[in-house]
DNA sequence: AAACAGAATTGTAACAATTACAAATTAATA
DNA sequence: TATTAATTTGTAATTGTTACAATTCTGTTT
């Protein structure tokens, strides 16, 4: 699917700028910040503002076709929707998908709190990983 | 177990702005920010810095006493080091303890790279459900 | 008790990531 | 074409965190 139907479907107005983020983002899973999708694109988009990519990002979340994920003190954004955990590297910083069967990725109903009430409504699980990555390992 | 007794079989000199914030957080287990130990402790303790908050909390999880998590682009701090998950309300910004048994936390076994390796060395596990609690719900 | 060394704390300044906001540009509509 | 709405841009403000030098505190030795 182009990344323009992408947007398309999910009610987003396909700018030059939106299109090039969202296509960056799809080609380049990474894990990305901001700033490396800016660094990436304004080459190519030379007037590309730091403001457009925070609000397009902002609102590719917002509309579920990426998502923003809180690590290392910054937002880093993955267009891979798929349910997926993740492993960073504390040596280089780098992000991994990590494959999770989805039962064990939703493990919904355990989800109780202190009150031992359910909370309901649950809509994203972030699942994190915290270690060192193989290549990090044979240095 | 006191404070005290926490710190120093850690290896942690319990001075007393680390006694007083270690108390703070375990009568306070609502994973506060820097910014609420701080305001919580500054009247009692009027020279304390934000930086000792800082500093205090950092060595507090290098020495495994607490655990920093990097939830709305803040960090916050938990003294509770049982395996748990948390839920973040999106709408008050609150954050529960979620029980999760050890089996269902730990699934190590499953955590493969796409590059087909395991990654051996997983020091911590994350995991965050995020939606609305009750409390906002029947609002 | 005084002098000293090392550790811990403090305050300020720097830094980095994010947001607010108004102006400018672009796209859509009449 | 004129008008309105949506998007983008650039700058400034804000926020959370870190760096660092100066100060204070603690414990030890004389």
């Amino acid at each position: 699917m182009t990344s323009i139907d992408l947007l398309t479907t999910h009610g987003i107005k396909p700018s030059l700028q939106r299109i090039a983020i969202m296509d960056w983002l799809r080609e380049h899973p990474i894990h990305p910040t901001v700033e490396d999708i800016y660094a990436a694109l304004s080459p190519q988009i030379p007037t590309l503002s730091k403001t457009t990519v925070y609000n397009t990002l902002k609102l590719f979340a917002k509309e579920g076709v990426a998502k923003s994920l809180n690590l290392d003190e910054k937002l880093h954004f993955d267009a891979n929707m798929m349910p997926h955990a993740h492993f960073i590297c504390e040596k280089c910083g780098k992000v991994h998908d990590i494959m999770i069967l989805p039962k064990d990725f939703y493990l919904f109903p355990k989800a109780k709190g202190e009150s031992g009430k359910d909370y309901l409504d649950i809509k994203q699980v972030e699942i994190n990983y915290y270690g060192t990555c193989d290549l990090c390992n044979k240095q």
